[in-house]
Order: C-alpha cells, then sequence, then structure tokens
RNA sequence: GCGCCUGUAGCUCAGAUGGACAGAGCAUCGGAUUUCUAAUCCGAUGGUCGGGGGUUCGAAUCCCUCCAGGCGCGCCA
C-alpha cells in the first residue's frame, strides 16, 4: 500500500533499519523469538516484528525525541538491559542519519534528531501540500457507511442528540480525510409505536392550530401528556399500538397525520443541522424500508435463521389480549452466545426496530457496497447491537458492523426523559453558547455582523469541542458551564491561536508579499522546535483517530499544538525578529501552525475565524 | 440475579498496543502587557491512579476479587 509517509514515520523506519543492520543480538528479533513462539502465523518476519519494536516518540525529555527500551530483547538473551542498551549504543554508526545522537540511559536507547535535518523534513512535509496536511489515501478505494445523527423525530432534539450527530460528523470528516469514499447516512427515526402513541395522544387532545403554531412543543406536550395518562389508563399503550397497526397497514388519514408530523419535525432538524454545520450523504426515514419488511421476515425464515413461536410472554398491560394462534417471529442467538433473541415481527404482525434496521443494512449494501459499516449509537444499545450483528451473520450479511458507542448524557437530577418532559433543548444550549460568546466579543472594534459570526463560531465550537475532546465512551454529567467554557482547553483557546497566526501573517503581508520556505537552520529557541515537533505529531493523532473512532485523539494533539504555539508566540517575536532570515522562518512556522489548527478543527467540524 | 461500561489532583478530564519521575484545564495563590489581540503566558500548591491480591525486569494500563456509580437483560427505539 502506497502510504504517504511523515517525518516522525520515517524516523521511526530508520531506527528500525540501525537495528535490523545490527545482526541478530538486537531488540527486534529478539522480541520476534520470544512472541512468535505462539503465532503459527508465517506473515513476512519485517513488519511482524517491527509492530513488535516499540520505538517510542518522546515528550517533555531534554536527552531524547525517540526511544527504544531493550529490556524485553535483554531479557531474551538472559543479559542484562543496561549493558544491552550500551552496547548497541556503542555500536550504531549515525553517520548520514537523520539522528545527531543515541544515548544508552538505564535499559532504553535514546535517539535524538539531528534539530536541522528534522525542520527541514516537517517542513518539507508540510509544504508538500499546506491544506493537505496529515491526510494520506491508506482509506483509498473503500467505502464507509456512518449511521449518525438519527434522530426519533417524534421528539425534540435534546443535547442527547448532539453526541451522535456530532461524532459522527468528526468521524465523516477523519476518515475522509484518510481517503476513505465515506457515506454518511441519516436515519431518522419516524416510525414505530412511538408514532402509534403520538397519533393516538393528538386524536384525543390534539390542536390543529397549536401543530401549526408550535409544531414541536405541542408534539412534546402530548408525548409527555400520553405517558402521564397512560400510567393510570393501561389501554392507552394498547391504543397506541392499534394505531401503529393502522399506520403500517396504510390507512390514508392516519397516514396523512403522520406526514405532517414528520414534515414539521425534518423542518426543525434541518435548521439544527444548519447551524451546527453537520450534512449528511443521504437523509432516510426508517419509513422508507417499509416495502422491504416482508421480505426481511420471508428470507429469515426461509433461511432458515429464524422461527415463528408462541410469544413468551403477553405483552401490553392486560395479560390477554395475545390471541392463541397468535405468534412472533424471532431470530434465536443462544449460538452465538447471546441468549434474547431478535425479535423481527409482533404477534399483532407490525415490524420493530431490528426489521426496519436489517432492511436498512441491505439497502446500504446493496447501493453503496461498503466495506464496513459504523453506527455512531449510545452505549445503551450495545445489546441490541450485539444482536443485530450476530443476526446479519445468520442472514448471511457480510458486511461488518461497527457499534461506535458513547455514554449517555445525563442532568444533574438523573437521567434525561422525554415523556417525562425532563429535557434540556440543544437549541436553547446553542442559544447560550452564543450569547456567552458575544459577551466576551462585544468591546471588540468589529462590525456587528462580524461579531455575530464569531460569536455563532465560537459559541458553537466551544459546544462541539467540550464533547470531542473527551473519550467518547464516557457519560456525559450535562453542565451549562462545564459544556460553555470559553477558555482553558476548549475550543476558543484553539480558535484564539489560530487568529493569533492570522493575525501575524496579516500584518507581515504589508511589508513583505509572502512566507518563504525557510532555512530551517534559523531555529534555536526551544518553543520553535517544539512547535516544529508538535506539528510532526499531528498526522499520527489522525491515523489513530481514524483507527478507534476516537475523534479526541485530535483534539489532544490540536490543543497541544496550541498551547505550545502560544508559548512560542510569548518568547519569540515574529514580525520583529532579529534578523530577516528568522523572520521569515518564524513566519513559516505561524502559517504551518495556522493550517495545522485549522485542518485540525475542521476535522472535528469545528470552523475558525480570522478575528475574535 | 446475570452481562457490559466507568472509577486518575477539590471539580472536569488526558494518559491506544504494559516502559523511565502520572499530565492538562478549572478553582486557589503569586508573577508577566512601551513588543505580532491578555479568550494569553510563566510559576506555586494539589495525586494511597476506588480497595486488596496476582503476573512481569517494569502495571493507571494485563488477570482475579471486592466496593461505588451508570447502562442493559424477547414483542420500545
Amino acid at each position: 500500500m502506497r502510504l504517504t509517509s511523515y517525518a516522525l514515520t520515517r524516523a521511526r523506519d530508520e531506527i528500525f533499519g540501525l537495528l535490523e543492520a545490527q545482526g541478530p543480538l538486537l531488540p527486534y528479533t529478539a522480541i520476534a523469538d520470544v512472541e512468535d513462539r505462539t503465532d503459527a502465523d508465517h506473515e513476512p518476519e519485517r513488519p511482524n516484528s517491527r509492530a513488535r519494536l516499540a520505538i517510542r516518540d518522546v515528550e517533555d525529555r531534554a536527552d531524547a525525541d525517540l526511544t527504544v527500551p531493550v529490556f524485553a530483547a535483554a531479557k531474551a538473551h538472559g543479559g542484562n538491559a543496561v549493558a544491552l542498551a550500551e552496547k548497541i549504543a556503542g555500536s550504531l554508526d549515525l553517520a548520514g542519519t537523520r539522528f545527531a545522537s543515541v544515548s544508552a540511559v538505564k535499559g532504553y536507547l535514546n535517539f535524538k534528531l539531528d534539530q536541522t535535518k528534522f525542520c527541514s523534513e516537517v517542513i518539507h512535509d508540510f509544504s508538500r501540500d499546506p491544506k493537505r496536511y496529515g491526510s494520506c489515501i491508506r482509506g483509498e478505494g473503500q467505502t464507509i457507511v456512518i449511521d449518525y445523527s438519527s434522530p426519533n423525530i417524534a421528539k425534540p432534539f435534546s443535547v442527547g442528540h448532539l453526541r451522535s450527530t456530532i461524532i459522527g460528523q468528526a468521524l465523516h470528516n477523519i476518515l475522509s480525510y484518510l481517503g476513505y469514499r465515506v457515506v454518511g447516512d441519516n436515519h431518522l427515526g419516524d416510525w414505530g409505536t412511538q408514532f402509534g402513541k403520538l397519533l393516538c395522544a393528538f386524536a384525543r387532545w390534539g390542536s390543529e392550530d397549536e401543530l401549526k403554531r408550535n409544531p414541536t412543543a405541542h408534539l412534546l406536550g402530548l408525548y409527555v401528556r400520553f405517558h402521564e395518562e397512560a400510567k393510570v389508563d393501561a389501554s392507552l399503550e394498547l391504543a397506541a399500538r392499534d394505531w401503529f397497526r393502522r399506520l403500517e397497514t396504510g390507512d390514508e388519514q392516519t397516514r396523512s397525520l403522520w406526514q405532517r408530523f414528520v414534515k414539521s419535525s425534518t423542518t426543525e432538524f434541518g435548521r439544527i443541522y444548519d447551524l451546527l454545520g453537520v450534512k449528511f450523504d443521504s437523509m432516510r426515514g426508517e419509513s422508507a424500508y417499509e416495502d422491504r419488511l416482508a421480505g426481511v421476515i420471508d428470507r429469515a425464515l426461509a433461511s432458515g435463521a429464524a422461527r415463528r413461536e408462541k410469544p413468551g410472554a403477553a405483552m401490553g398491560t392486560g395479560g390477554d389480549e395475545v390471541g392463541p394462534n397468535e405468534t412472533v417471529v424471532i431470530i434465536p442467538l443462544d449460538d452465538k452466545g447471546i441468549d434474547t433473541p431478535l425479535i423481527l415481527q409482533k404477534s399483532d404482525g407490525t415490524s420493530l426496530y431490528a426489521t426496519r434496521e436489517i432492511a436498512t443494512a441491505e439497502y446500504r449494501i446493496e447501493r453503496w457496497h461498503p466495506e464496513k459499516m459504523l453506527y455512531v449509537v449510545g452505549k445503551e444499545q450495545e445489546l441490541y447491537f450485539r444482536q443485530f450483528s450476530a443476526a446479519l451473520a445468520k442472514l448471511g450479511i457480510p458486511v461488518p458492523c461497527i457499534h461506535v458507542t458513547f455514554g449517555l448524557v445525563r442532568l444533574p437530577e438523573g437521567r434525561m426523559s422525554t415523556r417525562e418532559g425532563r429535557v434540556v433543548f440543544l437549541e436553547d444550549v446553542i442559544s447560550e453558547a452564543i450569547r456567552r460568546a458575544e459577551a466576551v466579543v462585544q468591546d471588540r472594534d468589529l462590525s456587528s455582523e462580524e461579531k455575530a459570526r464569531i460569536s455563532r463560531i465560537v459559541g458553537i465550537g466551544a459546544i462541539k469541542y467540550a464533547d470531542l475532546s473527551q473519550n467518547r465512551i464516557k457519560e456525559v454529567v450535562f453542565d451549562w458551564d462545564r459544556m460553555l467554557a470559553l477558555d482553558g482547553d476548549s475550543a476558543p483557546y484553539l480558535q484564539y491561536a489560530y487568529t493569533r497566526t492570522r493575525s501575524i501573517l496579516r500584518k507581515s503581508e504589508v511589508q513583505s508579499p509572502k512566507s518563504k520556505v525557510p532555512s530551517p537552520s534559523s531555529f534555536a529557541l526551544p518553543e520553535e522546535i517544539a512547535l516544529l515537533k508538535s506539528i510532526a505529531r499531528f498526522p499520527d493523532a489522525v491515523v489513530a483517530a481514524a483507527e478507534a473512532y476516537e475523534p479526541h485523539r485530535i483534539a489532544g494533539r490540536i490543543y497541544r499544538l496550541a498551547r505550545d504555539f502560544s508559548s512560542f508566540y510569548d518568547k519569540a517575536p515574529v514580525l520583529k525578529a532579529e534578523t530577516p532570515e528568522l523572520r521569515d522562518a518564524r513566519l513559516y512556522l505561524v502559517e504551518m501552525t495556522g493550517r495545522v489548527l485549522a485542518t485540525g478543527l475542521a476535522l472535528l467540524g469545528i470552523e475558525v475565524t480570522d478575528r475574535m
């Protein structure tokens, strides 16, 4: 595979080569000897051994840029690591390499890069294609479908929907940057029993006027009321099921009412997506797969993957609504180590989420032929996705489905609950974020349009970054101040660093037309070198984020970059550098920093602005 | 009851494939602006990495166990 390579990767390769040339007494061989014994594979040895040879990037250490611990090798030879490291360090010839020195320290081989060569490499990597620095072609020729956002449109868009939406969008951006063809599919929840509830509630308590005037609030009110009344009137649940049955069997009046619910919600969601800058390549409701459902069930039964059986437990609340002849269709999964079967058809003949999800997967495969499908869906559905994956396998659908999970957003007082009206609306959060950003930008010497634009970019950036900068697996307790922080480790901090780069470059253009590729030997300050190293580490972060489906790896990397830049900014005058050469060199550094910050933020779906 | 996830500084979090003294932000305290935007920078205080065992030359990271919190467990999505 042709991979775009970057300075640090090449440096690791060179260390590997140096050690390999030393002969058999070396770490990589030793590690391979020790660990390959259990492996039956006879794959090419080099990549294998190489993967096991830890060549680590070292941060914040004066005596090393890259290090190789030789403990495992020493052990394999019955020797001692300190002595082995010294022996190797003494016999390595670094002439002509990109390393200035190697030293043995307590069992580690510490390599120092030749600063000038390293700077020159990083600059070269960057100047090759400044706008695409950090990209590569590892995904070329492969398609990935990402299912993200996928809100339930019977309910208002709450902060709970935010995570799937922005994590999914970030993954879309990141994977695209690595050359994959990515299809973002918003699988709108516009079908199912919940709509039965809504239709039922509207028939009883709904108002045409309200639906026109304030659709979301009205629907939410009906939804909440339904659940309140259902607590004392058990027949409501059954009525709702019947409404859904009428919907699914094509009752015309029911359909047209449902149509209006859907329309009013999607209009509103569209507005939020615009605000957030979130885009999809495909946006289809669950209802779009309706005509495939019967086929899914038939084929599942025909293949033997599924079977009909008597319902195990009575549905609803009464207990005897299930007629003696009624059956459910299930896919048993005990053979896959999952006790609970997946139900494809209810005893009243209607479909379930899973049925529609299988139909959706089939559609996606037919239409886009993906190598894999990602589902950015909350952790509470983990069991369901294990069932779903296992079911697809039994149905002979070979495309892997990866559940990209994330933790729930909770309120300090507990779980959010639409049906109890305990939700925080995303739109309120966005408004508040923008309001707080406005307060800061208020006394800037900028036009009011400019201030409004900046506030929007900063406020929304803060919301997104608060989420994307932490591990998605952890649950989040919603907190206004935390989500909307404008200082410290936050989007505005990164955006601000970016504006500083723009400001310098803007002013420099008055005096000289553009920054030239500098002579790397100009750099001497530790802050300059630290900044270059920070830039050099960016490409690895993008790959790590893509491999683990974890955008926060990029967030962490560019936050470090912004900090390194801020320190540099404080210590190293650019426009008033001591010599013109130094000025040009620093200008280029500023240019690189700004670009990488903007690129990293863009991958997270966060915009930048020239002034703040 | 069973299964999955989480537990790192007062608070919120980084620490991928085990590696050299566990790092940030916020908060607190003290400094920095005739110089490219102070939404900034520099410094200080602050940690039995939930507890206990184990594996290893080496464990926040792997294994066991206990504790705490969250989520889930056939006709909701």
